[in-house]
DNA sequence: CATCTTAGTGTATTAAGAACACGAACACGG
DNA sequence: CCGTGTTCGTGTTCTTAATACACTAAGATG
């Protein structure tokens, strides 16, 4: 069955930058997918598909992050529209950016096995990419870079038990530069969104840290009383 | 002539929220045009239309807004991707919304006759409007207190000569809380972002304050050594 | 020349950010 | 069981930025 207008229409696409977080390897990550279609056959890309008429951005986004990778549940966040006329060699594709945050520990490397042909690389260490995908990337970096001093979303990285060590180390990855021990811990302590659990680190081979984790509802009702986060 | 393609695609539509702002009056104002044909006929919308597949996004919201409103060369910035099932009652529409922000004392009062039907009217006293432009009116709002703060943006509100109090008094009306007088002169100039001219204003009752311009070139320069802007 | 309105200016106090080092806990291996 | 190695957890001082606050000067007007 075929699909007729009056004028010509551009085809409507969404494509997810996906980061995740490599705590022992100090790295932040992105899911690429390999392509299995021309244009661009066998070249990297960010998992992205068509939108279909009966569903909104965002669930086309969540589709598709499921179908080519296998991930469900994750933090997910509209990034940016891109519509240049030349981006695909096809025809006139506008391509709705998302960008999410996965918890690596969660979803671990099921990722990579379950669909066709996905991975994680280093953001500092990436194949060539398809399309107009390396501007996407870059707009979803600085933004991720920007909004991580400015709201929680730094959590939906890490496991949902950290240590205050590894809350740190989130930071300087993503920050890239080095915040002062003490002075992290004072300033997110006083701010008085984490939990303190009865609980520490297990099988690590010296002094185990304590655990914490972020609360969400408290984090809510600060913010209605003007509460602002900042790192 | 028509055009058939294999799956039903939505049709894409861009849509801008104009900010304009009132200095005498105190007032936040927001451009909008009449509709001319159903649906929502006779109510008022963001200018805005369909985006042709032969021209980008934002030449397509530049474009709308010259054709609907006259307005040519004004600050323009892409706000968000609205697209829920049933945003128009005629068929899937997937709008992208830009915000944009003019210099009320240029391109005065010539918009509004301009075009068939266009006027400004306070943010704080809106009619009725089409769709689901509420909601993009509040977003883009929450966009433009949530940016002014971090980018000079606000100074694309106000005549290129400006005085310290006209400054003062953007900011305090769309933040919509006062600021001290001292502070603020010491805290804007401190960032040698302002060139102090040889000019003070004409025709007031009163002694005449001296203006100021925006030092674009100077600002760009600074951000390149790591620089950030706060009010 | 008296009146009215806005322009323009400095200091003292308070709060936040930055810099900085060492003893305690625990696993491990000899 | 004792020494070694690694990370944990903790306070104070100094510096910088933010806040609070009020009067004189300039110039237009009648």
């Amino acid at each position: 069955m075929t699909h007729t207008y009056e004028y010509p229409r551009a085809a409507l696409t969404v494509d997810c930058v996906v980061f995740g977080l490599d705590l022992d390897g100090d790295d932040l990550q992105i899911l690429l997918v390999r392509r299995g279609i021309e244009p661009f056959l066998g070249k990297w890309a960010l998992p992205g598909g068509f939108v279909r008429v009966d569903e909104t951005l965002e669930d086309a986004a969540l589709r598709e992050l499921e179908e080519e990778t296998g991930l469900r549940k994750v933090f997910l966040e509209q990034l940016y529209t891109f519509g240049t006329l030349d981006r695909d060699p096809r025809e006139r594709i506008v391509t709705v950016a998302y960008y999410a945050l996965v918890k690596l520990s969660d979803h671990n490397v099921k990722a990579a096995t379950d669909a066709s042909d996905a991975a994680w690389f280093s953001i500092h260490d990436l194949p060539e990419l398809a399309f107009d995908h390396p501007q996407i990337l870059d707009v979803a970096h600085e933004r991720l870079r920007g909004k991580l001093r400015w709201q929680p979303i730094g959590f939906e990285l890490l496991p949902k038990k950290f240590t205050l060590t590894q809350l740190q180390r989130m930071y300087e990855i993503i920050l890239e530069r080095q915040l002062d021990k003490r002075n992290f811990r004072k300033k997110i302590l006083a701010m008085e969104l984490l939990v303190e659990l009865d609980e520490v680190q297990r099988d690590v081979a010296h002094r185990a840290a304590r655990l914490y984790k972020f609360d969400d509802r408290h984090y809510r009702r600060l913010l209605k009383q003007g509460f602002s986060f900042e790192i």
